[in-house]
DNA sequence: GAAAATCTCTGACTAAAGTCAGAGAATGGA
DNA sequence: TCCATTCTCTGACTTTAGTCAGAGATTTTC
């Protein structure tokens, strides 16, 4: 790896913790422990908090957040109860006077962010506005994580339906998932087939299915990247999940179908040396058909 | 102030104060507190390091620091002795174990850094490289500090000398600073005049002069900026505390001359509404000569 | 040469952050 | 229905971080 750039992110890294740690003191100004000061506003994102989530969220000690949250609960910040749901998890609540600590971190973060932009002229301003919202993608796209899960799953089937209804758009004749259909969520599970989520930050922002043909042949399908994640390789990457899971499945070779509307897909299998074959199968909606060996 | 980009810092601010995290996790993977593990490496990056610098670079409390390289002597990972030039002052020094821990830490970061990188594909890479920059540069220009000081300190010095060099390079004619000279220290010392250095996370990077010429009329010198903070709005900032200075002062108007080399200072003082007047002075390497009311 | 200032260290603290082992209540699955 | 699991709380800790008031050695200033 390109050292330049190694220096590059850590003088970025560098500079940026100087940064953080006056974010902190913003917040310490309010003379209060910051563990309290980040459960204040955690619970003031959230309308509802569980305290499960939120000691998932901070990484803290179910002990440890336990008493923060007393200490919040004795000065009239908060309050817990027992969850509707669940009667085991106690979920948090700002009171009113708890929301208005809220507005007042709040407020610390706006004059924060102020006070780095206010020093700038304006077009500078905007190169640093427009700077920081790529370093932010850019560093989510790193964070994206593939995991094999079952067709089924809640994310799978929004990430199935955003697919399924970007396709009637998109496609001359529309789109219904139940016409001329090969891929069920049986065919995305094991040994039948694998259905792959690709998340950032918790949310998901693409799929892709690898389904069983015969014992030497698998077909990738359900291949999509959320709008918000574009351009940012997660389609390969989920590609190269696919394919590798093609190869421990030990398929010999891959085959894929597209259609004519679908022009980025069609260049992201040229550049993976995908190769057009004659059609396969008969997908009413396909009229490109594509193989590569693995 | 455009909300928009206020919460582009804001999300900006929250992600990267994750990433911050990892770090500082990654550091105290190795099994020591947080700040023993900063004191040594500052110690590491620095061939000698009186504790005096070391508190103040790190804020922290004399008699905490006292305690932190107790620890690290302790360990056998630095050495302290008394300075050769101050007798008060003590010097700390890792030794080869404490060299090792510190090439640790070093490959601690560099690790961090190649696992942001390493999920993207090379042309990410590269954008994210340059984002992070971008950001950087804009930030310590947003940090950029300007104050008036002595015409005699180190840094004023380094700056004109600075200055110096660079219109001998630029000038057709070459520049020699005692030639007609009509600046010197005495005409940068209040009340006859200011001098102002421009200062990013302590470095010198740019300077400014007013010089008194009577009762209602000021004249700007020295207006420089070093090469590496260009582009940056630092020439204009230091303008603006040169003509705020000039105002405090009870000047009516301003005087400025320059060499027709310098096209962006001329482009500057348009955009500032200066207004081309004749020659008021016999500067030998002037060829414009500007005025503005304030 | 004396007084003021500077630098470091020590002792005596406090507060914050975090860990660990269990207890008690509620839930889910066999 | 019962047993394992989950979630939260409590008590009893430790470690880290940080503060404050001097004392002692040195240097600087007048």
């Amino acid at each position: 790896m390109d050292p330049l750039q190694i220096e590059c992110v850590r003088s970025f890294n560098r500079l940026v913790s100087q940064r953080i740690g006056a974010l902190d003191d913003s917040y310490l100004a309010r003379g209060r422990p910051l563990g309290e000061a980040r459960v204040i506003f955690e619970a003031g994102l959230a309308e509802r908090l569980d305290l499960r989530r939120l000691r998932e969220k901070l990484g803290l000690d179910s002990g440890y957040l336990s008493r923060l949250v007393r200490s919040l609960e004795a000065q009239g910040i908060a309050e817990v109860a027992k969850s509707a749901e669940d009667g085991r998890v106690r979920e948090l609540r700002l009171t009113a006077k708890g929301r208005a600590e809220f507005e007042a971190y709040d407020a610390a973060s706006d004059r924060l962010a102020e006070a780095i932009l206010a020093p700038l002229a304006a077009p500078l301003r905007k190169r640093l506005a427009t700077a920081m919202a790529e370093v932010e993608r850019l560093l989510r796209a790193g964070a994206v994580e593939i995991t094999i899960e079952p067709a089924g799953s809640a994310d799978a089937r929004w990430c199935l339906q955003q697919y399924y209804s970007e396709l009637a758009k998109r496609f001359d004749e529309g789109f219904d998932p139940s016409v001329g259909s090969t891929f069920g969520e049986d065919d995305a599970t094991p040994p039948a087939g694998w259905f792959l989520v690709a998340r950032s930050g918790g949310e998901a922002v693409g799929c892709g299915a690898l389904k069983r043909l015969d014992d030497t042949t698998g077909e990738i399908k359900r291949v999509w990247t959320a709008a918000s994640a574009r351009g940012l390789g997660v389609a390969s990457r989920i590609m190269d999940r696919l394919e590798a899971q093609a190869c421990a499945a030990g398929f010999k070779k891959v085959l894929l179908d597209t259609n004519r509307a679908l022009v980025e897909a069609h260049a992201l299998y040229s550049n993976r040396s995908y190769r057009e074959i004659g059609r396969y199968n008969d997908n009413p909606y396909a009229h490109h058909w594509f193989e590569k060996a693995l």
